[in-house]
DNA sequence: GCAAAGATTTGCT
DNA sequence: GCAAATCTTTGCC
């Protein structure tokens, strides 16, 4: 299980890029998730983000400009975008670049900081208010999905959501404040280990999942961008076809 | 006012 | 490997 690090602020400026930028800035940033009547505290660390551009962007839900389901992302950066998708699962989303863009990072995975427990706990309450009637997490646990590593609890966006008790409740929520209910930070460097040769950790970009509706060239920009070592990472991992 | 499709996940064939 | 589950939002009549 992966160590806590120490909690330093996400700088606001990272989040004030272009959409692309912005999503590669947010790859080995954490998710804190605030204690909740049914969990304690959870940190999970980012590995696979893809960026939505504004208007221009043929496959972001601000190409028709501004709904109701989409008016966080009209917000300032740093606010949470969190929609409904096929009527059944939670996406959460960072919103970057300069207010009213309607630019948006779209968290597709992660890994779990520290104790997986209280993810698995979050993931089966889900899954068994889904069918009314299902598994408690222990139950869960030695099902076929919760025989999962828990390094892949947090493996695709509705999961990610599920694992962390987010919903549409959060939508607009401020992730750069200290008291939110969610909120990003960054980990403090490494002190236990020598510094590392400079080696800047290895990221991928590839075109974005489920958007084959978009026109050219949004279908195939290489706006999707993963950590390739993580296990949470679903999907392909090269940027190669 | 109604029909269609969706930034997904799961279980069965 | 494919289709169901499930419901909101959108776009067109």
């Amino acid at each position: 299980m992966i160590p806590a690090p120490d909690l330093l602020p996400f700088p606001r400026v990272l989040l004030e890029a272009p959409a692309p930028e912005a999503a590669r800035a947010l790859i080995g940033a954490l998710l804190v998730r605030a204690a909740t009547a049914d969990a304690p505290e959870r940190v999970a660390r980012i590995v696979e983000v893809e960026a939505y551009g504004g208007a221009e962007d043929g496959a972001s839900h601000a190409r028709a400009g501004r709904t109701p389901r989409n008016a966080s992302m009209f917000d300032a950066p740093g606010t949470a975008y969190v929609y409904l998708v096929y009527g059944m699962y939670d996406c959460l989303n960072v919103v970057v670049a300069p207010e009213g863009r309607a630019s948006a990072v779209l968290i597709r995975a992660a890994e779990p900081v520290g104790d997986p427990g209280p993810f698995l706990a979050a993931r089966a309450r889900h899954s068994a208010r889904r069918r009314s009637v299902g598994p408690d997490a222990a139950v869960f646990a030695s099902s076929r999905l919760g025989a999962l590593p828990p390094a892949a609890l947090l493996r695709g966006p509705g999961l990610l959501a599920a694992a962390l008790d987010v919903g549409r409740d959060l939508d607009g929520t401020v992730l750069l404040a200290p008291g939110s209910p969610l909120r990003l930070a960054m980990p403090a460097p490494d002190r236990t280990t020598p510094a590392r040769s400079g080696s800047p950790p290895a990221i991928v970009a590839t075109a974005r999942v489920g958007i084959d509706f978009a026109s050219e060239p949004w279908r195939s920009v290489a706006w999707r961008f993963i950590d390739p070592a993580s296990p949470a990472v679903a999907g392909r991992r090269t940027s190669g076809r």
